[in-house]
DNA sequence: CGAGCGCTTGACCGGCGTCAACACCCGTGG
DNA sequence: CCACGGGTGTTGACGCCGGTCAAGCGCTCG
């Protein structure tokens, strides 16, 4: 047995008002008013590549946002198999499901060295019943994240291996260079796409002999999209 | 091109005080003061198997519930096959992500003879700034949309087609008597559990023959369980 | 009673899993 | 500076699960 890594940090509480992101996040709209209403401090947070934010079924602090970095969303099966449901990016809230449960439904770890602040469920409870336009940012949040739970179960699970891997490719485009794109450890695209590792490998290897990508990096992370169309029809 | 059936009818409007399923659903725990706030008929209607509530992309009247029958969500891919995302029950709202965007994700179609309400966006719009009863009972819904969409993804669409199907079948069990399940046509499973039909006919004939489940209709519709154990381990 | 649809079953084949060898990168220590 | 070792990715050989194609069966409904 692995032991879990929980290497992270403390990085001092946040100002959200002069926040970098805060036009993609749950804050964006807020008010002079509605920030006096926060009486509790929101700690940023930062995790190495690895570590463990929550378990599966633990009792929630808060609900993260991600600014930088990657978090994979784990669930483990009865038997004990590990099942990759989603990835969420810069922008994306982590662990919404507490609000209304107390507890986390999955697993977070995150990616790559990654940076979050963590919002107090009380303070979130608080800002829902009287900040309308926190409201309504909840309410996008949480469709958000079932839209995506969704595209991830009917885009990248059904049809064949290639189909699976090209649409991986696709949805981890950047945000800022939709040229570039990330692929992850073969085992955990794997359990992304309910495939083998070495299904995975040679995919990869397919669309590069076949030009639609190209490797940009001697770790097989980073690739280059060559022929977006070609890898949408498959 | 099979043309889609639209075989639905307006049944009159909901008194929900006075609903039968009414401790299930979002106005579970409103009070006098919230109905009051009500300004708009929530209509009763009832859908025929086949019957399309509403389509991928459509702009949304109203969120609905599900009083009786079961509904299937119906995601299109890229390339024109259809997956289903998720069955709902009753209980189950459908078409929430229309209080985000005022469009449906997702198509929804009825699997039997279906009755639902449905609130329009209006009402839940100013109910859940305006009663705190509401707005939490929203998030539990939220909550386990969310929920069930990783379940599907973790559970039903993950391993051999022998686990999926009995996957399924330990999903799908009645609400009032866990010996009792209900499948859909083999080409539904099919959609549900990425699998061709051929494939879920063989492996429910497979789990008959071992003494797993037992059908108890001559239309492949209803099985009662035999050995939930044995279904659990695979 | 016959047509049509959905379900089942069989034979065959191909894609993906399995097992294994090998390549490559990188950190460590001689 | 190179030798070594472990971890990760790639590639090959082979077998099996599930897809494909097709035939046949049993309901339901004209």
């Amino acid at each position: 047995m692995i032991p879990i890594k929980i290497d992270s940090a403390w990085k001092g509480t946040s100002d959200c008002r002069s926040c970098g992101i805060r036009d993609m996040v749950l804050f964006a709209d807020l008010n002079e008013q509605d920030f006096g209403q926060i009486h509790t401090p929101i700690d940023d947070l930062e995790y190495a590549a690895d570590a463990v934010l929550f378990t599966e079924g633990q009792s929630a602090i808060g609900v993260y946002t991600l600014r930088k970095g990657m978090v994979k969303l784990v669930r483990s099966t009865a038997d004990g198999r590990a099942r990759i449901v989603r990835v969420l990016r810069p922008g994306d809230v982590i662990g919404l499901e507490a609000l209304a449960t107390a507890h986390y439904d999955t697993e977070a770890v995150a990616m790559v060295a990654t940076s979050v602040c963590r919002i107090p469920l009380s303070v979130l409870h608080h800002l829902s019943a009287n900040s309308p336009r926190l409201h309504v940012r909840l309410m996008q949040k949480w469709q958000q994240a079932l839209k995506d739970a969704d595209d991830w179960l009917a885009e990248l699970n059904f049809g064949t291996a290639r189909q699976r891997v090209a649409g991986l490719a696709l949805k981890m485009r950047d945000a800022d260079d939709a040229q570039m794109t990330s692929f992850f450890s073969r085992e955990d695209m794997g359990a992304m796409l309910d495939l083998k590792l070495e299904t995975v490998s040679r995919e990869i290897s397919a669309l590069v002999r076949e030009g639609l990508i190209r490797p940009v990096d001697k770790s097989g992370r980073r690739y280059e999209i060559l022929h977006e169309q070609r890898l949408l029809m498959a």
